[in-house]
DNA sequence: ATAGTTTCCTAGTGATTGATACAATAATGT
DNA sequence: ACATTATTGTATCAATCACTAGGAAACTAT
C-alpha cells in the first residue's frame, strides 16, 4: 500500500513489490490473482482505518462540520511522518495507459461517492433546518472534494501540516454559519 | 502534448508517440535528445498560450481578481472539448518511478512558482490598500492553487464545465471584498 | 551538377514489464 | 503417521520499454 501510495498503480513495478514484500511472484499472482487486484486490495486496506470519510460524514452535527472534519483529517493524514505525501486515492492513478484505465476509473467512482455523500449531508441538514435554505450543496460538496484533491497535490508538493490546515480553515469560511 | 496531457508522462510510450506523430524513434531523439526533453517541451507548449497565469496574475487589478481569472480560467481550460479533462501541470507526473522523480519534481517547481507569484500579487495589493490589512496571503494563495488542482481531478472524474465554473465562485467567498 | 550536410527510416539493442509452468516445501486434516 | 491441500521458489515466458547504430534519402551550397 506504501509503495502504491508513493509511486502510483502503473510505476510500482512487480519487482519493487516482490522485493519489498519479501516473496516471489507466485506468491503474489496464487494470492490476488493479479497486480490489479493487489491494488484494489491496498486501496482498501487504505479506506478501512478506524477513521473512514463515510464515519466522518455520518458522526458530523451537519454537512458544515463534514465538511470541516473531511479536510482538517485530510490535512493530517497527507502530511505524516510514516506515510506518502498525499493521498492514495488523489495521487496513484491520475494519468494511465489503457491498459490501466478501468483501475483509474474504479478510483474515480470511490472519489464520486465521497462527493455524494457529502453532497447529500449537506441537503439532508439544510431540510432539518441545520443549514440556510440557500446553501448550494452541489456547489460546496464539489468545492470540499476540490479543495482535498488539491490538498493532496500541495502535500507531495512540501506543504506542511500547517499550512493544509490553514488552507482548509480558509476554505470553510466559503461556507453559511450552521443554525440551531 | 494532447497523449502527456491524456496518458501522463510515463504511461505515454514512444511507441504511442510515434505512431500519432507519424515519424520514427530514430527523427524524436535526433530532435528532443531524449523522452524527458520531449515532454519538457510539451509542457513548454502548454504553458505558453495566449493567456498564462502569468500574464492574468500580472493583468489582474488585485490578487483577489488574479484568484478569480486564474480559477475560472482553469473551469474552462479543464474542460475543452479538443482536449482531455483536466490538467497537464496536475495529472500528467503526479506519481511516478524514481526513474522520473526529476521530471515530477520540474512540474512541482512551476506549480509552487505560480502559488509564489499569486501569493505575491496579494501580499502587494495589500499593501496599496487594495485588500484588507487583515488577508492571508498565504493560505488564500494556497487555497487558490489547491482548488485549481482539485478541480483538475474533478473534471477527469467527469465535472461538467458549468459544475467547476459554480465550484470557483463559491471558492471566491473565502475572499474579502476588494477595497477601493 | 556535384559534394556535403542534415534528416529520416529500418532494424534491432539490452533491460524491464506483468505474468506462469513446474517442482519443492509447508501446512492441514484425519 | 500419512495423504491432501495450500503455498512458495526457481526459472522463464512473450511483450514492451526507452533508445540507437548504420545506411538511405532529401535537402543545401557552391
Amino acid at each position: 500500500m506504501l509503495l502504491f501510495w508513493q509511486h502510483g498503480y502503473e510505476a510500482t513495478s512487480l519487482n519493487v513489490l516482490t522485493t519489498a514484500l519479501g516473496v516471489t511472484p507466485s506468491s503474489i499472482y496464487s494470492v490476488f490473482g493479479d497486480k490489479k487486484r493487489l491494488f484494489l486490495e491496498a486501496v482498501s486496506k487504505y479506506l478501512s482505518g478506524p477513521v473512514t470519510s463515510q464515519s466522518i460524514i455520518d458522526e458530523a452535527e451537519n454537512g458544515r462540520d463534514a465538511a470541516m472534519t473531511l479536510m482538517s483529517t485530510a490535512a493530517v493524514a497527507f502530511t505524516g511522518s510514516n506515510t506518502p505525501a498525499g493521498c492514495l486515492l488523489a495521487s496513484s492513478a491520475m494519468s494511465c495507459s489503457k491498459l490501466a484505465n478501468d483501475v483509474k476509473d474504479e478510483l474515480a467512482t470511490i472519489r464520486r461517492g465521497i462527493e455524494t455523500q457529502l453532497r447529500e449531508k449537506v441537503i439532508s441538514s439544510v431540510r432539518a433546518g441545520k443549514l440556510p435554505t440557500d446553501t448550494d450543496a452541489e456547489a460546496l460538496a464539489s468545492l470540499t472534494m476540490a479543495v482535498i484533491q488539491g490538498m493532496s497535490t500541495l502535500a507531495r508538493d512540501g506543504a506542511t501540516r500547517d499550512k493544509l490546515i490553514k488552507l482548509a480553515d480558509t476554505a470553510m469560511s466559503a461556507w453559511p454559519d450552521a443554525q440551531k
